[in-house]
DNA sequence: AGTGTCAATGCAATTCATTATCATTTGTGG
DNA sequence: CCACAAATGATAATGAATTGCATTGACACT
């Protein structure tokens, strides 16, 4: 399988967009993280590598990067968009505590066999999906 | 069963909080509305049949009502929450047409409950999930 | 009717994430 | 190496949602 960067590149050059060290740097930082980083943090991240980036380069990376298939946007539903990247990972969906933040990722194929079924029987080409379950995980319910 | 206006005074009257015009005029107006509406249209709406009242309130009021489960918050991605009336009404996931916007609602008892298996398997309390199935429906496709 | 209390309101101002503007700099194909 | 479109960083602007505040209103008790 292509690396990120390659794909990332050849993104790139097929729509004349240029490959510029900022963009290279915000994705390789975002490809060295395992948790799921908000702009906010990603910009903070890439800011200590590179001290002269600005937080629209990141904005607007991030877009590039999500039309180029390479990350994902999450909701987490507390108000900012979180990231992680998807080119080369299975898809999974997210099961997230309200209280800590805590999320853990799933994946289960009756659910995922299910959706394309109501699709198709509604007429629909499905492209994708998202699901959240949201609850208070083991932890935050003892802790109370 | 009880009718919506009045699970709304009972919630008001059990939180000490009281009964206004506003509110339940804010409250009808939503349940006049078959299609979901942002905060942003129901202001118009509210505000067609009493001129004098400000944003802040329906904003304030919609919280309200979600607290009390008589509407439901909806994020279509777009950046704006929407709401729906859901007292009495039974859970529904969305199927939406990501060309012309048209969004059906779904029921699938096999999915709510593998939900709420894996949430317990994961030592998760559900509260809420949410699914969004996005494609392309059939005219839209013919359409091209 | 008068008064005390406290929530509710409307307005305006504010927050916060995200986006647009713009002058300047920098890749890239020729 | 050049020309030029695209990219950048700084900053201003946007837009949804929230908050502060002075005023208003509702209700209970007298």
């Amino acid at each position: 399988m292509k690396e990120p960067q390659e794909v990332f590149d050849a993104y790139l050059a097929e729509k004349n967009l240029k490959a510029t060290p900022q963009r290279r740097l915000i994705l390789d930082t975002i490809l060295k993280q395992k948790d799921h980083l908000s702009s906010e943090e990603l910009y903070a991240k890439v800011k200590a590598r590179d001290s002269s980036i600005g937080q629209a380069t990141v904005y607007r990376t991030l877009k590039l990067l999500v039309d180029a298939d390479i990350v994902e946007p999450l909701d987490f539903a507390d108000g900012v968009t979180r990231y992680e990247p998807s080119y080369g990972e299975e898809h999974h969906d997210h099961l997230i505590c309200t209280v800590c933040g805590k999320n853990i990722e799933i994946l289960d194929p009756t659910i995922e066999k299910r959706q394309e079924q109501i699709a198709k029987e509604q007429g629909f080409k499905l492209s994708s999906h998202k699901m959240y379950l949201y609850g208070i995980c083991n932890d935050c319910r003892k802790g109370k």
